[in-house]
DNA sequence: AATAGTAATGCAAACGTTTTCATAAAATTT
DNA sequence: AAATTTTATGAAAACGTTTGCATTACTATT
């Protein structure tokens, strides 16, 4: 009665149960070599026998680590993104930690809020998508000195950690390609740029190649389309219905070259005959399409993976001793992975 | 130095510094109306000044609830997932839940050491995708009597609540379809159906309904293909590739299809003209294909919305009273999306 | 056989909160 | 002006762990 009052079982019942004190019961959990084998083997029976489960929030409060991480991302609802919660998830949930995500639908001033809430949690670190964040949000992270990590964004002068591409890189290798193959009049659909540096990244790598080779589209065509099949491909429909339409397209990402093809499609436009279409990102998924995509391939799963490693490392130091406090910066390599989108340009326009 | 050793404020720095009792600064939170506007002021003031920030573990021990939910997939990188994801996040962040988040890979086993994971986390609720669980699984959250919602699959009989649609309709609804339509020769690609009841109850509702009309595919024709636009596009073009050709492919989910059109593209056969396709999903973007796709309507945002606000009630039920322990079972509509890959057969094939 | 070490265990003090109970001061009633 | 109620606060006991220190019982060393 006394004991099942409450119905879950406390390491006091585990104890009791099995004839010994409290501190063994808690060392056999963290420091099993310190207890006899056969006192372990006793309170082993009797945690299953009550069905024990430990309490990480007492734990957490002796000053240990939550065992937990935080990321923060603009949404996940998104191939790119998924893939890469994916796999840091899988890489943080080896080191055996357990993940608190939360998206803040591209506000910044949400993110600073999940960022609090996330650090009431008492997370051991948490994880960013790219670069720009609000000045409290660096300020909080800076305060609270958690280990911090940026997925997906490079900068080399980065204000924190970060694991990821140059996405300036990416528009630059994405502009060359289509200007190599001789294409002038090129259109730009790219998502909203504020808070968002990856797509200012791109945006801007392309703008400056184009730029560099007299190359720069009218205003007419460089478009704005967020990162959803539907907009995007009204977008790019309404661009192909101009007057004039240009030979080339540079899609912010995948998704909007997909939408971008589909719209051609449906208007008896040839891809890649009449209109080159490249993408950024390289999507599970778009090396399959008909006709294959011309893309931009940023390493998602290894990205996440590695950020993943990274933040645990992190964690790790950020206890071991007061951390030197340098931060940790991994470029990831991009790729153009041609493919079936893009031609060169027609002879004689 | 002696306040700023540990560098992190407590509560206890809080009240010595606003020169109130620990008692009012935790009151001022938690029961604001219960102390002075002046002694608040102070405090508020103190709290900014030190950067304090509020330790959950230390609240959810006093049997609080941490205010966090568990939510366990199998997997977040899926089109499908993460729209549902997506929306339950949403609901319960906006009842200020946090959300934990963890994969299984489609392995029960992993599913629930995952959960006696979050249990030591002492999440106020569970979630999970699906009925279909380990013994295990079941009796854990049994015996731990955490409230527990299934998202996804809808059962008049289910173990746990749940909230989604009947899979085994939607696979009726779909074969009922291309047989309107008049087609016989009708091929199944789907995925793997152990531990996904998702899958089976889609396969086995199209199944019935084939062969109810006498229509049932031979051995050659149902074939397996996982979620995965690459593998189905490539089990989708060996069927294609044999001596007999279907008129008609029903798809497990949206993915399979669109890789079973990449196939047909890709070996020209014309979707809808040669070959009826047919999807399960609707997922994000199968409206905007070209041509778009015919395909079941699941409504994963109102799936993923209801179940988390169901979330939320439950846990509020189980600690307003000992809850009266009965279920919750939420069934959504799905509903045939007849767009542009089915075609009548062919008249005298 | 006495001593020093070692292994296994228990006691009790943390950890950072919330909350019950008690008390003091202020406002209201008589 | 005394009695009563209300409002605001503090002291201290929880909550479920971990861990430093103390203790006991062995095991090895001389």
């Amino acid at each position: 009665m006394a004991s099942k009052q409450g119905n879950k079982a406390d390491i006091v019942d585990v104890a009791r149960r099995a004839g010994v004190s409290i501190s063994t019961v808690s060392r056999s959990f963290n420091h099993p070599n310190l207890v006899n084998l056969a006192t372990r083997k006793k309170i082993e029976k009797s945690v299953k026998a009550l069905g024990y489960i430990r309490n990480r929030a007492a734990q957490a409060m002796h000053g240990r680590r939550s065992g937990t991480i935080g990321l923060i991302v603009p949404t996940i609802d998104h191939a790119i993104f998924a893939e890469v919660i994916q796999s840091f998830s899988d890489a943080v949930d080896q080191a055996g930690f357990t993940l608190l995500i939360a998206s803040h639908g591209f506000d910044l001033e949400r993110e600073y809020a999940v960022l609090r809430k996330f650090l009431e949690h008492r997370v051991d670190g948490v994880a960013l998508i790219g670069l720009d964040h609000s000045e409290p949000t660096f300020q909080l992270l800076d305060q609270q000195a958690v280990p911090v990590i940026s997925i997906w964004n490079y900068e080399e002068d980065s204000r924190i950690s970060c694991v990821g591409a140059a996405n300036n890189e990416a528009g630059e290798l994405a502009a060359r390609h289509v200007l190599d193959l001789g294409h002038r009049r090129i259109a730009l659909v790219f998502p909203k740029t504020v808070g968002n540096d990856r797509a200012r990244g791109r945006l801007e790598g392309a703008l400056t190649q184009l730029r560099r080779q007299q190359a720069e589209p009218p205003e007419a065509w460089t478009i704005q389309a967020p990162y959803n099949i539907a907009e995007a491909k009204e977008a790019c429909g309404a661009l192909f219905d101009l007057p004039e339409r240009p030979t080339a397209l540079l899609c912010g990402n995948d998704v909007i070259a997909q939408g971008a093809i589909y719209a051609a499609v449906q208007r008896g436009v040839q891809v890649p005959e009449d209109l080159s279409v490249l993408g950024i990102g390289d999507f599970k998924g778009s090396k399959e399409m008909e006709p294959p995509l011309t893309t931009i391939h940023f390493p998602a799963e290894e990205i996440g993976g590695l950020a993943g490693r990274e933040m645990c490392d992190l964690i790790a130091q950020s206890e071991d001793l007061k951390s030197t406090g340098h931060l940790v910066r991994k470029k990831c390599q991009i790729s153009l992975a041609e493919r079936a989108t893009c031609l060169p340009v027609r002879r004689l326009r």
